[in-house]
DNA sequence: TGATATATTGAATATATGTTCAATATATCA
DNA sequence: TGATATATTGAACATATATTCAATATATCA
């Protein structure tokens, strides 16, 4: 016998990890059609026929990469809806921390523009497509769902819990697109503007 | 002679149009890369190789499309501008305005796309990339001039008028991809809740 | 109607690139 | 150390597609 089993498995693991990261760098600042192997392997440091042995095909990686995201952001949004605070104060946490982490996580980025690419062309794979069919709108209703418990509890404003959502997640991912374009970072955003748009302001009722 | 000049000038323009608008439709379903000649050539009814007749290659088209979807945006915050009305009420207008064509205009929506589109790649034409760099600050800007002319007059909050531009536009971005990938047209937008983010509501001054 | 300039076609060409594969290197175990 | 299974390479192959070009059609004017 040769290697085991184990340690093979192992380096397969290690190995396609760095595929999969050469492979998203490429993706996102090029985006798929204009990604060539080479440039995915060239970035992986490895020969364009290794690439075959972890992966299928190109649409294969990126089949594997969107999965990934999109698991990503559903994550995100459980964990919010998880946590054992009032509805309004699960908005104006959730803002603060995805505020930050626009400001300061390149992955978050470079995972939204993978989503928002991907969502914006009918030429990717049908798996990538059925893939966001399926799990694209999950953020959404977690948010939405947020929303009407806060306008109960008398957090929230009034008006349609779905486009409240909308609201929410098109901000921020316009936010993400417009910040892994732009290395503007002389701007400090203040997630209190955003949050002043769903939370009731207590502060004034207070001041009546 | 043969046909006169101005005919065929009439003619160039006219049919460069059809061209151009097959282009803009496959460019926004497919991408720059995905989409082949032969998809605008089809999509516009004509041989591939008149299209050659019209543009030198298909990057001078996407070129050609990039340059007039910025130009068209800059038009637009420019008519804001010179309207004759406060500040705070062009930020609520233009806010009104946009969520409006949002919700009805498909070429408004095909236009953030293709810029959001070129935007997200360093693979596009260099020509393209320098219109970009050229040209896409400019709403910024002049958003960015409103929201300090409004904090002067009182109607519009307070914070860096930079970020509050960036607010802005980044909001009616994401909200512009979101719509022109979902037919999701149960939920009507109300403009009320984004421009709650900046303007100040004088209603609740004058409850007090 | 005939001459002519231009529009139009679609097959041919050139090139780029995804994928395959035969050859070689390497790491482990007996 | 030698056997062997797997990793790795890079050239070869197949294919797709941007672009060119020779041939043909068409519309106007004299």
């Amino acid at each position: 016998m040769a290697r085991t089993k184990e340690q093979n498995e192992k380096m397969r693991v290690t190995r396609k990890e760095k595929i999969r990261n050469a492979a998203l760098l490429q993706f996102v600042k090029q985006g798929l059609f204009a990604t060539r192997i080479q440039d995915i392997a060239a970035e992986a440091g490895i020969a364009q026929g290794l690439l075959y042995h972890y992966y299928a095909s190109k649409d294969e990686i990126f089949v594997d990469l969107i999965n990934d995201a999109l698991d990503k952001t559903i994550e995100a949004s459980y964990s919010v809806r998880d946590m054992e605070i009032d509805p309004g104060e699960k908005i104006r946490f959730a803002l603060e921390r995805l505020i930050d982490t626009i400001e300061n996580s390149q992955t978050f980025l470079d995972t939204c523009r993978l989503i928002t690419q991907a969502s914006n062309s009918t030429a990717i794979p049908q798996e990538a497509r059925d893939l966001i069919q399926e799990k694209r709108n999950i953020p959404y209703q977690v948010i939405e769902k947020i929303m009407e418990a806060g306008q109960k509890e008398g957090t929230i404003i009034a008006g349609d819990p779905k486009m409240l959502s909308i609201f929410f997640w098109t901000n921020i991912n316009g936010l993400a697109i417009y910040y892994s374009t732009n290395n503007n970072r002389e701007v400090k955003l203040d997630y209190r503007v955003l949050s002043s748009m769903f939370l009731i302001e207590n502060e004034r009722e207070v001041e009546k």
